[in-house]
DNA sequence: CTGGTCATTTTTTTT
DNA sequence: AAATGACCAG
C-alpha cells in the first residue's frame, strides 16, 4: 500500500521539517514519535491521519486513542478540517479516549465480557462509598485500612491486570492479605450493583481481548490503524490493550515524550514507551526535537532543569524563536502576596504588551492553591477560569441528580439508590433502611426489590411503608416514561432546540424528587445557587448530543435511539469528563489550573507557583528517586507552556491546612542556573513569620461576605471579558439572525456556555455563547 | 426521623 | 480550612 519512494508533496507536507514529513508520510508497520515539548506533535499526528485516508485507507479502519476528551475533540476536527468535504460525509474515523472506547466496547460486548449492558461507571467518589461498604462487610476497621489507601492499593493492582484473586495469591504479610480481602469484597459489591470503576473499563477489556479470540479478531480487523497520543502515560492495562488490537497488522503508531512522564502514580509505566523499540524491532524511530512554541531562554531554562534527570535519554531542545526574555523568579513574601505579584505581571502583560487575558495562566501542583489565587484575581476585576470541569459534577446536588437517573438506567445500582434513597428527606430514615437490609438478606432479596415489598416486612412502621411505597412507584414511573419513550424521529436528535426527551426526564427528575422544592424554599444563597445549578443540569441534558462514534455503534441498521439508550450514553459521557475538558479557548479569561490538567497547552505568559519543597515536590512524592523525577518532569511540563513569557514565583511563608510555615526553596530552582533567569527576592528582610502577618493588609474592597460563601458556576461567568464588551444577566445584546434580546440567564458548563435570552421578535431561546455571535448592544 | 453541634480527619496529581 | 462522621435534642 505504501509507496518505498519519497512521499508526495501534496500539501499535508506543507510547511514541514524533515522529520515531520516523515512521520507524516509513514503508513504501514510500527512508528514511534518521540515529540519534545512544543514540536508540532499535534501538527505531526493530524496530518498523518489525512495522509492515510489520503491513501485510500477507509476511515473507519482507523481508531485513535488520546487520554482527554477535549484532546480527542480537537484531534477529531482538526483532522475533519484537513479532509475534502467530500469525504467528512462517509467518514466513520474513531477517535476516542481510552475510557470511553473501552466503555463503548464493553456495553458492545457485553455478553462475551461477562457484563449487564446497562452496567454503571463508578467514580472516585463512588468508589469510595462501595470501598467504605466493602470494608464494613469484610469486617476491616476503616481505622487502620483507610478507603484512601485500600482504593489505590486495588487501583495499582488492576492496573497490573491482577484481579482480587490474583492479588490474594501474591499477598503475603497480614496487611496485604486484608487489603486483598477488602479487594475482594469490593469486587463483589461492584459486581452485584452491575458497576465498574475507572480501572475495570481498561482491565475488562484488556482481559476480554487477551482471551476471547473472536472478539479480538473482529477488533482487529475493524481498526487497522491504531494511533496512541501521549504514549508515555500509558498503564500496563492500556498497553496490552494496544498490543492485542495491533497484533496482527502491526500498524500501530504511538506519540509521546518520556520527559512528559508525569501519571507514574495511577500506574502509568514509562517503559512502555522507552521499550516501545524491542517490542516492535522493525519500528520507524522519529525524534522531533526542535520547539516552535517557547523562546529560547524558557527552552534553555527547561533543559537545564531536566537534565538533572539521570535515568533519561538526553535529546537536544533547540528552538526557532531566538532568545527572548529569561524567565523570572520572585521570592514572595506569602501566598497573598505572591498572588498579588502574579497578577501584577499578568496586569503589566496586558498593558504593555496587549497580551490578552487568555493567553495567560497560572499553575499550580495541587488545587488547594488555586482559592488565593483566585481571590486575587477577582479582587483585581482580572477574568479568570478555573480549569476543573469535573467540580461541577462533584456538587452534592448534581451527584443525587445523577444518581437518580443512574438508578433508572441501572435498577441494580445500590450505591446509586443509597444515595438518594432518603435525599431530599421523605422519612426513609436509618432505622427502616436497616430493616428493609436484614430483610432483603434473609431472602436473598436485591435491595429495591426488598422495598417494593415493604408492606410485608414486619418491623416497619405503616408510615415507613407508605414513604417507601411512594418512592418506589416514583423510580418506576420514571423508568417507565424512559422505557417506553423512544425518540420517534430521528430529526429530534438533530435538532438543537427542546424537547428533548433526556432533558424531559432530567426534569422530571428535579422535580419530582423534590429536590427542586427543597432548594427552592430555602432562603440561603447557597441553596438558590443549588438550584441553578440543577438548572444547569437540565439545560446541559436538553444540548446533548451524542458524538458521531457513539451514533455509529448504535444507529448502525436504521435502529432508533431510545430514551435509555440517550440516558446510557449522557451518563457514560458525564462519568467519563476531564478537568481538562474545561479549557475553554474563547473565554476570554486567565486560566487557572494544576501543572497535571496543562499538559499539552500552551500560553503566552505562564506563572507556576508555589516552588517550595514539598509543594513541588510534593512532600509525597520525595520517597524515592522515580518519584522525585517525576515531579521534575512536573515542573519540566509547567515551564515549556510558555511560549513568551515564563514567571516562577515561591512564598517564604505559606497557610497551609490552617498551619502557617516557614517554606525551603524548591531544589528545582536551585537546578536551573542563577544566569538563566532572573531573580527577584522580595521577602529577603522577613525575619519573622509574625512579619508576613503582619506585612500582610486587607485588600481594598472586600465584599460582604466574599469568600465565604462558595462560588456558583453562574458567578464565575459573570466575570467578563473586557477585551469585548462583556455578555451578561440582563444586558442588552444583537443576534445576526433573531435580532435584539436581553439576557435572562446564563449558564457555564465544562464545554460550551450557553446563555437564554428573551429576543423581542423570536421569542426566547437557549444559545451556545461559543457560537451564537451575539453582540452587547449599549 | 430530622437537623443541629462537636470532634475528627484530611494522600496531591486524574480517567 | 473544609469536609465528614458521630452524637444528641427536639
Amino acid at each position: 500500500m505504501s509507496d518505498s519512494s519519497a512521499p508526495p508533496e501534496t500539501d499535508v507536507f506543507a510547511g514541514l521539517t524533515a522529520p515531520q514529513k516523515e512521520a507524516v508520510g509513514h503508513v504501514d508497520g510500527p512508528l514511534l514519535v518521540l515529540a519534545g515539548p512544543g514540536s508540532g506533535k499535534t501538527t505531526v499526528v493530524t496530518r498523518r491521519v489525512a495522509h492515510l485516508i489520503s491513501q485510500g485507507i477507509p476511515p473507519w479502519q482507523i481508531l485513535a486513542l488520546t487520554f482527554t476528551n477535549k484532546a480527542a475533540g480537537e484531534m477529531r476536527d482538526r483532522i475533519e478540517r484537513l479532509l475534502p468535504d467530500e469525504l467528512i460525509a462517509r467518514r466513520g474515523l474513531t477517535v476516542a479516549t481510552f475510557h470511553s472506547f473501552c466503555a463503548r466496547l464493553l456495553r458492545r460486548y457485553a455478553q462475551a465480557a461477562g457484563l449487564d449492558s446497562r452496567f454503571s461507571i463508578y467514580d472516585a467518589a463512588d468508589q469510595r462509598d462501595a470501598i467504605k461498604q466493602a470494608l464494613k462487610a469484610a469486617d476491616l476497621s476503616s481505622r487502620n485500612f483507610t478507603p484512601g489507601a485500600v482504593a489505590s492499593a486495588i487501583s495499582n493492582a488492576k492496573n497490573r491486570l491482577l484481579d482480587a484473586a490474583g492479588y490474594a495469591a501474591e499477598a503475603g504479610d497480614f496487611y496485604t492479605r486484608s487489603i486483598a480481602r477488602a479487594f475482594t469484597a469490593y469486587e463483589k459489591v461492584l459486581r452485584v450493583n452491575d458497576a465498574l470503576d475507572f480501572d475495570d473499563l481498561l482491565l475488562v477489556t484488556a482481559r476480554l481481548l487477551r482471551d476471547d479470540e473472536s472478539v479480538r479478531g473482529e477488533l482487529q480487523r475493524r481498526h487497522q490503524y491504531l494511533l496512541i497520543d501521549e504514549y508515555q502515560d500509558t498503564n500496563h492495562a492500556q498497553f496490552v490493550i494496544a498490543a492485542a488490537l495491533a497484533a496482527q497488522h502491526r500498524n500501530i503508531c504511538v506519540v509521546g515524550d518520556p520527559d512528559q512522564s508525569i501519571y507514574g502514580w495511577r500506574g502509568a509505566d514509562i517503559r512502555n514507551i522507552l521499550e516501545f523499540e524491542e517490542q516492535y524491532p522493525d519500528a520507524s524511530v522519529i525524534a522531533l526535537g526542535r520547539n516552535f512554541r517557547s523562546t529560547g531562554h524558557i527552552v534553555s531554562a527547561a533543559d537545564q532543569l531536566i537534565r538533572h534527570n539521570t535515568r533519561r535519554k538526553h535529546k537536544p531542545l533547540s528552538t526557532e524563536l531566538g532568545d527572548g526574555e529569561k524567565p523570572t523568579v520572585i521570592v514572595c513574601r506569602h501566598e497573598h502576596h505572591e498572588a498579588e505579584m502574579i497578577v501584577d505581571e499578568f496586569r503589566r502583560r496586558r498593558e504593555e504588551n496587549a497580551t490578552p487575558w487568555k493567553d495567560m495562566a497560572v499553575l499550580y501542583r495541587i488545587n488547594a492553591l488555586s482559592r488565593v489565587l483566585e481571590e486575587a484575581f477577582r479582587d483585581a476585576q482580572v477574568p479568570y477560569i478555573v480549569a476543573r470541569g469535573t467540580a461541577f459534577y462533584e456538587r452534592k446536588e448534581i451527584k443525587d441528580a445523577l444518581s437518580y437517573l443512574r438508578l433508572i438506567a441501572n435498577p441494580n445500582d445500590e450505591v446509586a439508590l443509597r444515595r438518594i434513597v432518603n435525599t431530599p428527606p421523605r422519612g426513609i430514615g436509618k432505622t427502616s433502611l436497616d430493616t428493609i437490609e436484614l430483610f432483603a438478606l434473609n431472602h436473598q432479596m436485591r435491595f429495591f426489590d426488598a422495598m417494593r415489598a415493604a408492606d410485608r416486612i414486619t418491623g416497619l412502621t405503616a408510615r415507613a411503608i407508605a414513604a417507601v411505597g411512594r418512592f418506589v412507584r416514583l423510580i418506576e414511573s420514571w423508568r417507565e416514561f424512559a422505557t417506553s419513550a423512544g425518540e420517534s424521529d430521528d430529526a429530534r436528535l438533530l435538532d438543537t432546540e427542546p424537547p428533548s426527551i433526556l432533558a424531559e426526564l432530567v426534569e422530571r427528575v428535579v422535580r419530582e424528587s423534590g429536590m427542586e422544592k427543597l432548594y427552592r424554599n430555602s432562603k440561603s444563597e447557597e441553596d438558590l445557587a443549588r438550584l441553578e445549578n440543577l438548572e444547569e443540569l437540565i439545560s446541559a441534558a436538553s444540548e446533548f448530543v451524542p458524538t458521531v462514534d457513539e451514533r455509529a455503534e448504535t444507529d448502525g441498521e436504521g435502529r432508533h435511539w431510545a430514551a435509555t439508550d440517550l440516558l446510557q450514553a449522557y451518563l457514560e459521557s458525564v462519568a467519563l469528563v476531564a478537568d481538562a475538558d474545561s479549557v475553554d479557548p474563547a473565554s476570554g479569561a486567565v486560566t487557572l489550573m494544576t501543572l497535571h490538567t496543562a499538559k499539552g497547552l500552551e500560553f503566552e505568559v505562564v506563572a507556576v507557583a508555589g516552588l517550595e519543597n514539598g509543594l513541588l515536590p510534593h512532600l509525597r512524592a520525595t520517597t524515592s528517586d522515580a518519584e522525585l523525577e517525576e515531579e521534575r518532569r512536573l515542573c519540566f511540563v509547567g515551564m515549556t507552556r510558555a511560549k513568551r513569557h515564563l514567571l516562577m514565583t515561591r512564598a517564604a511563608v505559606r497557610t497551609h491546612r490552617g498551619i502557617r510555615e516557614r517554606t525551603i526553596e524548591s531544589p528545582f530552582l536551585h537546578e536551573i542556573p542563577t544566569d538563566s533567569v532572573i531573580t527577584s527576592d522580595q521577602a529577603m528582610y522577613l525575619d519573622d513569620i509574625e512579619d508576613a502577618e503582619e506585612s500582610w493588609r486587607p485588600r481594598p474592597c472586600p465584599r460582604k461576605g466574599a469568600g465565604r460563601r462558595p462560588r456558583t458556576a453562574v458567578e464565575a461567568s459573570l466575570i467578563a471579558d473586557p477585551d469585548q464588551p462583556e455578555i451578561t444577566i440582563g444586558c442588552l445584546v444583537r443576534h445576526p439572525k433573531f435580532g435584539l434580546g436581553r439576557v435572562e440567564a446564563i449558564m457555564r458548563r465544562p464545554v460550551g456556555s450557553s446563555a437564554r435570552i428573551a429576543f423581542q421578535s423570536a421569542g426566547t431561546k437557549t444559545l451556545m455563547l461559543e457560537y451564537a455571535r451575539l453582540k452587547r448592544v449599549e
